[in-house]
RNA sequence: GCCGAUGUAGCUCAGUUGGUCAGAGCAGCUGAUUUGUAAUCUGCAGGUCGGGGGUUCGAAUCCCUUCAUCGGCUCCA
């Protein structure tokens, strides 16, 4: 008999040999259909695997990511199993499960090319195939009988990824008549995969390689019950009315133009009303914190960039600098605002007592991003971002770090930003070539953001390899729309930059002495800020935030006059109002305006006219009842000013 | 940049196998109506069918090319 442990602590004795699904089985009938993996011990593995030691125990249904991530694998094996019956000789890469679904790269082989009207094919290929259930059966092969095998299947994709495994670790699972190389899990069998959908197509290069073969890469999603399926497919197509792009274009916030140029976006009125909101918002705050506000121009001398090594390390990459026409002096776009503001650090003597020294500007920057790239606000090549450098010393840099840190989340806060995860990036140690810096500064940096972030209890993923090239940084990542991931704010800590500049201050042994620098953004950028505000918002942005706050609407036109009246205390009230005057009625203009997402609707008629009042409607809620125009005025204040509190 | 797809009035979209196919709704402008909480009615105007080239008696429709967009990949200071 074995032990085996589970999550609750409970102990129970079962035969050696038993698997998890058995013992689903013995606790209930209904978790052993439910169930679709199984931690053992810390190891995500099948259900039907035999335990054959005393064991911790976890079983995962549908709610778990482990149980999902099993099901969405086993889902593209059954791909796979389709695609190689529709396209005898198909090669295959990988088949990962991914966090919404699964996908295959695949090789079709030549002259053979895999199009979306295949997709309906293929799909219905799978549900054929899945109706006969087939079991996942899982085999330990040696190295050398598995090169054998995918050799003579004339698969070199699986043969290159054979050659990289130990021996001794290889494992196959087959279904129906598909043997594929996998680690697992896998589902029991193909039975409990009911509803599949293939979702889309795209050119995927060979292990990441972009000097490699681009396969074809088959994305699906498949689900338990046909429901679900169909669920998921309504909430894109929410998700589809949130997008940044379509909002953006439908309340006229922003636009792009082909003349202008790709990935440099146009704020319209509205829009620039928005981000010119966030900025007087995010300046007040940063006053409050001892920050002094700079400005710079946007380009820069080459050397410049040559001191702070974005030339060495991303010149070609840049837009190409420009020269003067007579001396043919060059001059970069500036990708980024730092080597400015260490000039400005350097413009003046500092003394230890006068750090920490605060340095905010809202900084446009200029990057190339490869033209495929380019995607709505979130990814342009021109963005105004919100820049601070904090110049500190040693002993200064944990609270100088935490206090970032704190004013990330408050702004979160009022934003309403509460679905974010927070990253820290640090350098590859297998590809150092990538950064500047000694290893003692890399070192010294990276455990300084690690501790903050630890006394800050903040729940963080530590990422190997995405550090800046100057240094480690905490990130703050927010999902859009459909689910993909943008990093926001940044806070990196940076020991080299100001060794370049040959940045100090003189300390209270009358000796100079080399400042750290902290490079961070809250927004990130206007651009991408807005794009995920919008997004998170679908539109309709809270009272401080809105480019429109209330619009007036008369009954009729004879009210026009009064409504001229209402609209001058509002404005005398710094409140941004306009009023709708078309010949329409009433159901029509609160309609529309409610499309424009206005905050609020100011109904007036014979009766507010003599009273000196609004009826007043919120966006989303409907009838307020009457309110004097004074103290709707107010109130808006009072809206604003909630909030705004936290 | 790479793979695949898309590109018809300001917006959302129809346009069968190339032959009155240049259309509809919304928005806009007219006129009527003077309206009480999510669409009043009438009329008008709007497009070299992304640009360029080609095939054809004839192209929105087929081919080439170019630009832009969308979904991914790679990249991301």
């Amino acid at each position: 008999m074995i032990k085996i442990t589970f999550p609750d602590g409970a102990q129970k004795e079962f035969k050696e040999g038993i698997t998890s699904l058995e013992i689903a089985e013995q606790i209930s009938p209904r978790l052993a259909q439910e169930v679709l993996a199984a931690t053992v011990n810390g190891e995500v593995t099948d259900l039907s695997r035999p335990i054959l030691a005393d064991a911790t125990l976890k079983l995962h249904k549908w709610d778990d990511a482990e149980g999902r991530h099993a099901f969405w694998h086993s889902s593209s094996h059954l791909m796979a199993e389709a695609l190689e019956a529709l396209y005898p000789g198909i090669k295959f890469g990988i088949g990962p499960a991914i966090e919404n679904g699964f996908y295959y790269d695949v090789d079709p082989g030549e002259g053979r090319t895999i199009t979306e009207n295949d997709l309906q094919t293929i799909e219905n290929k799978m549900k054929e195939l899945a109706a006969v259930s087939h079991p996942f059966v899982r085999e330990e092969i040696g190295k050398k009988a598995a090169m054998e095998l995918f050799t003579a299947k004339g698969d070199e994709y699986k043969t290159e990824l054979i050659n990289e495994l130990e021996d001794g670790t290889i494992t196959l699972y087959k279904s129906g008549n598909f043997n594929d190389l996998c680690r697992g899990p896998h589902l029991p069998s193909t039975e409990p995969i009911k509803a599949i959908k293939l979702t889309g197509l795209a050119g995927a290069y060979w292990r990441g390689d972009e000097k490699r073969k681009m396969l074809t890469r088959i994305y699906g999603i498949s689900f338990p019950k046909q429901k679900m399926l169909d669920d998921h497919l309504v909430f894109l197509e929410e998700a589809k009315k949130r997008d940044h792009r379509r909002i953006g274009k439908e309340l006229e916030l922003f636009t792009f133009s082909p003349k202008v140029g790709m990935g440099l976006p146009l704020w319209l009125p509205k829009g620039a009303e928005l981000r010119q909101n966030l900025i007087n918002f995010l300046t007040g705050v940063l006053k409050k914190r001892g920050y002094k506000i700079v400005a710079t121009p946007h380009i820069g001398d080459v050397s410049l960039y040559k001191t702070s090594g974005h030339y060495e390390k991303y010149g070609a990459d840049s837009f190409k600098p420009i020269a003067t026409p007579q001396e043919g002096e060059q001059f970069m776009l500036k990708p980024m605002n730092c080597p400015h503001h260490c000039e400005i650090y350097n413009a003046t003597p500092h003394s230890y007592r006068e750090l920490p020294y605060r340095m905010a500007e809202f900084g446009t920057v200029y990057r190339y991003e490869q033209s495929g790239e380019l995607h709505g606000l979130t990814r342009v090549r021109s963005f105004t971002q919100d820049d601070a450098h904090h110049f500190c010393r040693p002993d200064q840099l944990l609270d100088e770090f935490i206090s970032i840190i704190d004013l990330v989340l408050y702004v979160f806060r009022v934003l309403n930003f509460n679905d974010f995860s927070a990253q820290i990036s640090l350098r590859d140690p297998g590809n150092r070539e990538k950064y500047i810096g000694s290893d003692e500064n890399w070192e010294k940096a990276e455990k300084a953001i690690v501790e903050a972030a630890a006394a800050k209890n903040l729940t963080t993923t530590v990422v190997k390899g995405e550090a800046a090239f100057y240094g480690p940084k905490l990130d703050f990542m927010v999902k859009d729309a459909i689910g993909r991931k943008w990093q926001l704010g940044t806070i990196q800590v940076d020991y080299n930059m100001p060794e370049r500049f040959d940045l100090t201050y003189n300390g209270s042994d009358n000796q100079k002495h080399r400042p750290i620098m902290i490079h961070r953004a809250i927004f990130g950028s206007m651009e991408r800020f807005v794009a995920v505000l919008i997004e998170n918002t679908a539109g309709k942005l809270p009272l401080w935030l809105a480019p429109e706050k209330a619009v007036i609407l008369p009954i009729s036109d004879k009210f026009n006059d009064y409504a001229t009246k209402v609209l001058e205390i509002l404005k005398n009230s710094d409140i941004c109002t306009l009023i709708d005057d078309r010949n329409e009625k009433i159901g029509k203009k609160i309609r529309d305006n409610e499309l424009r997402r206005i905050p609020y609707l100011l109904v007036i008629g014979e009766k507010e006219a003599e009273n000196g009042t609004v009826a007043v409607r919120k966006q989303g809620e409907g009838d307020k009842g009457e309110m004097k125009t004074d103290d709707f005025a107010a109130f808006i204040h009072a809206e604003i000013e909630k909030e705004l509190e936290y």
